[in-house]
DNA sequence: CAAAATTAAATTGCACACAACTTAATTAGA
DNA sequence: TCTAATTAAGTTGTGTGCAATTTAATTTTG
């Protein structure tokens, strides 16, 4: 009974543990690119897009203005990107890749292979859990709409 | 080629989204207990372990001193651990429960089954997951010890 | 035994992450 | 239309997380 508290019988130590490992072995390979994890994922998110609100990257990467405003700012004054105020919509701004930002995505191409070079797990059981962990977080959105 | 890039393709995002997310299910449990995520980790730490170094949490936990100390003084602060000096070795700081905190653990056991109904995740799917993080884990540390 | 190396915590500084709140702009509705 | 509700960013405050450094104590070694 009382071992339910044990911390290797909880589901979440492992993936909290896991995570941060990842971050860390991506932090060397993006100290290069002058960029933080979160600072990498939101540059991927322009990289697609050119051109996304901060509302948007918000929503694709689940992270609140409260954590945007000032990573956006760090990243705008790096000079990988800009900031501006939409003209249809005051409350809105806006951000772009300036070339400088464009141009690193070169750079950062090779950070996938580098990390799987260095990080040594099995590919195999990567893309098994990359598929189990979707699965679950589709499952638990689906679970929830079941409420309304 | 380039679309390497794309956060869908990575491997790490979905882990830090699931990591995060985790916590934030936790997050209102734990306000209950006056305990944050980290907090809570290190309470689970000594239910076990009733006394425990700086060092030894760490080692557990994957956190440095950095980390530890200021968090080891909040609990201090809300009067559930004591710190103390050894007398043996005087750089080593001992931490150990006190009353209040042991008695947390009552409350703390109810903690893993709430979670599970508020998360609303397949439980079958929840332990594969576990299961493949591990041998993940496992895996990544045998290869490392193979460089040497 | 004394200097050098090592070790354990603490400190400093920076960057998230999120709750709670504020401000300014836009939209909805009586 | 004009006020009330909503929305988008920004701000403030707290708590990690980690690199780099510092301080003090203990070991190791010449």
């Amino acid at each position: 009974m009382t071992d339910q508290l044990r911390i290797e019988k909880q589901l979440c130590f492992p993936i909290y543990l896991f995570a941060k490992e990842i971050i860390n072995y991506y932090r060397p390979l993006l100290k290069d690119l002058e960029l933080t994890y979160p600072q990498y994922l939101v540059m991927m998110v322009l990289w697609e897009n050119k051109k996304s609100t901060v509302n948007e990257i918000g929503e694709r990467l689940s992270l609140d203005s409260g954590t945007l405003t000032p990573l956006l700012k760090r990243l705008e004054k790096k000079g990988f990107v800009e900031r501006q105020r939409s003209e249809k919509d005051e409350r809105v701004v806006e951000i772009s890749l300036t070339h400088c930002g464009s141009n690193l995505k070169k750079a950062a191409e090779k950070v996938p292979e580098q990390l799987i070079d260095i990080m040594k797990v099995d590919q195999e059981d990567l893309e098994t859990l990359k598929h189990l962990i979707h699965k679950v977080l589709r499952n638990k959105n689906a679970n929830e709409l079941d409420d309304y």
